[in-house]
This record gives structure tokens, sequence and C-alpha cells, in this order.
DNA sequence: ACCTGAACACCGTTCAAGT
DNA sequence: ACCTGAACACCGTTCAAGT
């Protein structure tokens, strides 16, 4: 919340705005990785002493916690809103854009899961998560447990995917992906872990996304089968 | 690997050993969260300038490294080696042991997914459980995108779950864990987020070993339900 | 070969100014 | 009220010694 003024004489002039320090802080994680967002890194970047940002915010965890809110806040709900879609196609769509999103920004990653997701965006995307499965017939105990374990599985994945990769920058592309853990499997020594070894010439084609979601509706299955869920989807 | 004595003369000593600096490591993450492992916090607990930890390792990444490998190697495969033993179970009590091992040192959780786990006791871990899934009858391709869902999903909840607990330092006795989420529900305003507040009133009596087992078994029975696997247990 | 002191280039954060 | 320079207590890492 900016508020240009909010009382009496705003002093020697606001030079910044929260929003401008947030995407300092963007700029240096997608280029730098999760520990180039420093307080003086920023500062440097939009041009101020290291203490001017103490104006803005308490301390780094909150400019973290305020970047991570941003972050879930660009979540598209569109996507998954209708109701008159499959429950099941709507997860899905959910869990491909917060995919997405998430991905675009491989060095805030570590951030987000680094702390407590409990901002209003993280809450909101929950309440509708629960609208979701509660429109899927689950009931709210259920729904309660599965909205977790979907949680679970998409920030679990694209943290994994973000450590498997060493280098800073942007995510590499989707052809590639996959690739980084082929090509680590491909080095071990077929003796020793002989299936493992297999495994890289198995996922030879893999694409990354495809893993995603045949992870994805693996758990959509299980849910579907214990619960009271509304089974509208064949699993592919 | 100690290698006391390698060729000629040793020097004028090496007063520590390899072991002994992840010990040191290892107690500080302990008591001080993940950010506490530094090399001159650790050279400190071991009686020594901090640059002599740089005859021993490389750089502060192989500390790290290094002390993953050892985690991760301390998980006793013995409990779910018995091939005679259904293989559900035999993976839940992987699950539960990876977890257990992974909960008696929060602060080293983040430095685990931090990276790529690509280590000799990664790979092992992972050449069981492919072992353990074919026993099971799943076709090779299927066993290891399933492998690598369980991977996820137990690194992914022990990651929230860790990310959960604010304070540094051992994690919350079993039944305060996710009280810490309901917590936070409770605290939303039921106006704007009703299914969370209700979900709080919910989770009352959760433990948060059984919302990770529940978990575990909706992505077993999706596993199940969707390849050849051996459906030899009922699901709970 | 191993350890040390000293230094370099960083951090986050605080404090006493200046406007 | 906002920004600054200076400082404090930290980092990881390097380098030139000493033994």
């Amino acid at each position: 919340m900016p508020e240009t003024s909010k009382r009496g004489r705003p002093g020697p002039r606001r030079v910044l705005t929260e929003d401008q320090i947030l995407d300092a802080a963007l700029t240096l994680l997608d280029t730098g990785g999760a520990n180039a967002a420093s307080i003086r890194g920023i500062a440097a970047q939009v041009g101020v002493a290291p203490n001017a940002v103490y104006t803005y915010f308490p301390d780094k965890a909150a400019v973290v916690k305020a970047l991570v809110e941003r972050l879930l806040g660009d979540v598209d709900h569109g996507v998954f809103a209708d109701r008159d879609q499959p429950w099941r196609q709507r997860v899905e769509s959910l869990a491909l854009e917060l995919r997405t999103r998430l991905s675009a920004h491989p060095g805030a990653v570590p951030l987000m899961i680094g702390g407590p997701m409990d901002g209003p965006s993280a809450l909101t995307l929950n309440e509708r998560l629960l609208e979701l499965l509660a429109d899927a017939g689950l009931h709210p105990a259920d729904a309660v447990r599965a909205a977790y374990l979907l949680i679970v599985y998409v920030f679990g994945s694209v943290a994994l995917e973000v450590a498997d990769q060493h280098q800073p920058g942007p995510l590499l592309p989707e052809s590639e992906r996959v690739d980084t853990r082929v090509r680590a499997y491909a080095a071990t020594p077929a003796e020793q872990y002989p299936r493992t070894a297999a495994a890289a010439t198995e996922m030879a084609g893999y694409i990354s996304t495809e893993q995603y979601l045949w992870g994805l509706r693996r758990v959509l299955d299980g849910i579907t089968t214990s619960t009271a869920a509304y089974a509208d989807n064949a699993s592919a």
C-alpha cells in the first residue's frame, strides 16, 4: 500500500515505492539466484543508500514476505474458476498455472518454501482450492487433507525442479529440464545402480510437464478412489 | 575419507577430520537453523581459524554437500528391505524412516532441497525404491515416474512442515505440529475465508504423521489404480 | 601439508546526523 | 518523514606467511 501522503507534510519526499523495491528484488533474483536479493543490492538497483530500504520495510524478512505475497497474488484464478468444467480439469489448470508462475522466477522459489505461506494470497488460493474440492463432492475433512496434499505436490515438484538446476538464472527450456535428471542418472555406474542407469534411457524422451501432470493425475486418482469425490474424468 | 597419512611426512599434523567438521555444522544447524552453519561458526566450534576449514573442503558448498550425503546415508534401509512384506507397507516404512531422519535436523532440510540430490546415498535410495516398485509389478517406465512422485511427496512434505515452523531449533513435538497450520487457519477472518476458517475446527485433532500417511496412501492408491502395480493392500 | 593472521569484498542492521 | 554517511558485527574466501 503506497500511501503517498498520510498526514501533515510528507517530509523531504518519498522517492520510492514498495513495488519498486520488490521489482528490484525480483530482477536480482532472476539474474543472480536466491542469494542475490540482498538489501544492499536492492538499494543499489533503485539508487538509494542501503539503509533507505528500512523506511519501506522493517527488515529483509518483510521484503521477502511481500515479494512472495505479490508472486502468489499474480496467480490467475480465472483459469480454474469455471464451475462447469470437470473438477479434475480445474485442478490441473490450477496446478499448471501455479507451476508456470513459480517457474518464471526460480530464484524466488527457495524463498517461498523457506518460510510459512500464510499471506492473504496464499490463504485465498487455499480457500479457492477448498471450494473446488467441495464442488467435487469431497467432505470438508477430506477436502482439507486433499488440498494440503495438492499444495505439497505442486510446491514440492517445483522446488525439486529448481534445486536440480545448478546455475542461477531462468529455468532451462522445457525440453532440457528433465534432461538434467536424465544426465545425472546416465552418469551413474550401471554395475552399482542398474535400475537408475536404465532409467536414464527410459526417460530419454521425457518432458518435465508430462512428468508433472503424470504425478498430479496419480494424486487425483488417489483422492478420487478414496473419497466421495465425483469421478468425472478418466485418468490418462 | 580421513586418510590420516597419504605420503611422505604428513605436515604439522591434521588436527581435524571431515566428520568433526560435519558434526560441528550439524550442531550449529540444530541450534541456530539453516543459516547458522557458517564456515566461521564451524571453525570456532572445532577450535581452528576460519580458513583452516578449507584444508578439508574446497568451499562451503562442499561442506553442505558432504553433510547432505551423510544424512541421507544414515537412512536405515533395513526397514523396507524385507521383500516378503507387501510393497505398499514397504513404501510406507521407507517414507516414515526418511521423514524421521529429515525431521531430526530441520535446519538441514533447506540445504537438502537447496541443491541437487545426486550423491551416492541419494542414488542408492533411488535404486532401492526402483527395486521396490519393480517388486510391486510396475513396468520400468512407470517405476521411474512413481519413484520420482514419491520422492517429491516425501521431501515436499518435510520441506513445508519445516517452513511452517518459524523458529529454528528442533521440530515441535508431534502433537503441536499440524497445530501450527491450524492456528494460522483459525486466525483468518471467517467472512473472507469461510472454508479455511472452518478447516481449523475440522483439523482440531489432527496429527502431522496422520496427514503425512493419508497423503502417502492417496499417492499409492493413484499409482496402484493406474499402473500394473500389484494391489496387495487395502487403502486406509 | 597444515595452520595462522590479515585482508578483501561482501552481508543485515543501527545510529546519529542532515533536510 | 525520509534519506545519508558511518559504523558494528557478521559473512565466504584468498594470500602470504610460519612450522
